[in-house]
DNA sequence: GACCTTATTGCAAGTGATTCGCAGCCACTC
DNA sequence: GAGTGGCTGCGAATCACTTGCAATAAGGTC
């Protein structure tokens, strides 16, 4: 995934607020909220703003380089640099823990709601709570 | 389902706003924001404050008498009388309109996280996006 | 490298959904 | 019907996010 080309080929500038959201974004941790990302940018660099790091990161979603899931916690949302869609997140209710899980039953799920019931599948968001096998 | 048993149980008091929210969320559409709910609530008894409608639609929250979903819609959550968690819900991106799909996909998964993976599952959320068969 | 165009940023104020504190009210119990 | 504490209405507060605007700086052109 190369941010650079994603944006000049549309025109769109790589500039430092974007590149170090990027970073972020790519770097560590899935699941960042907005707020966290924005700490972590502006430890990187203190003179990028809140508003840039919100307009990057809903850039990113337009371009479909990032993704963002309502994981049901209070706290805003969470971002995460796109990936397949055929994901299944995991939020354990005990630790907090946010596992991904791919699999073919996503892939199911589109064929059946395409053939049987019509419905043309663009993305899923599918989040399972419940307690994983650690906290168990 | 009744409201009132479910109250009483728990020492919890079957108020006016509490039951006119109730009706609502149970009669008629689906999927009305907290907004919706409190216009519908409004109507009906004007002297009901938007206040006591998110205490209400949180406090059954908590007793599962009704489940709050992240559509994915700018505008706040979703709310709807509680159902069986087996449901996913098909938003169509071109007239937005939200459909239940109730099928055993949602259990095989169960199961399969549960025995393969030692995810124990406690609640589903699963929003799939894409064209319902009357947009295609 | 200097210059130019305009996309992008920082700032600060604004928005919109949701929450909270508190005094008064009323649902339910005895 | 009196008491009590769970609930409500109200308004202010919060919180995540957005926006308007003047200043800045990418990236192309010469």
């Amino acid at each position: 995934m190369d941010l650079a080309e994603a944006l000049q080929t549309r025109d769109l500038r790589l500039t430092r607020p974007r590149q170090l959201v990027w970073d972020v974004l790519t770097s560590g941790d899935h699941h960042l909220t907005a707020a966290d990302i924005a700490a972590e940018v502006h430890r990187r660099d203190g003179s990028v703003n809140l508003s840039s790091v919100y307009r990057a990161l809903s850039l990113f979603a337009d371009l479909r380089l990032a993704r963002e899931s309502r994981l049901g916690s209070p706290e805003g949302s969470h971002w995460e640099a796109a990936h397949a869609d055929d994901v299944i997140h995991l939020v354990c209710e005990s630790c907090g823990e946010v596992q991904h899980h791919h699999g073919d039953q996503i892939d199911h799920l589109r064929s059946h709601l395409g053939s049987d019931h019509g419905f043309e599948a663009t993305w899923f968001d599918v989040v399972v709570h419940g307690r994983c096998g650690e906290c168990r």
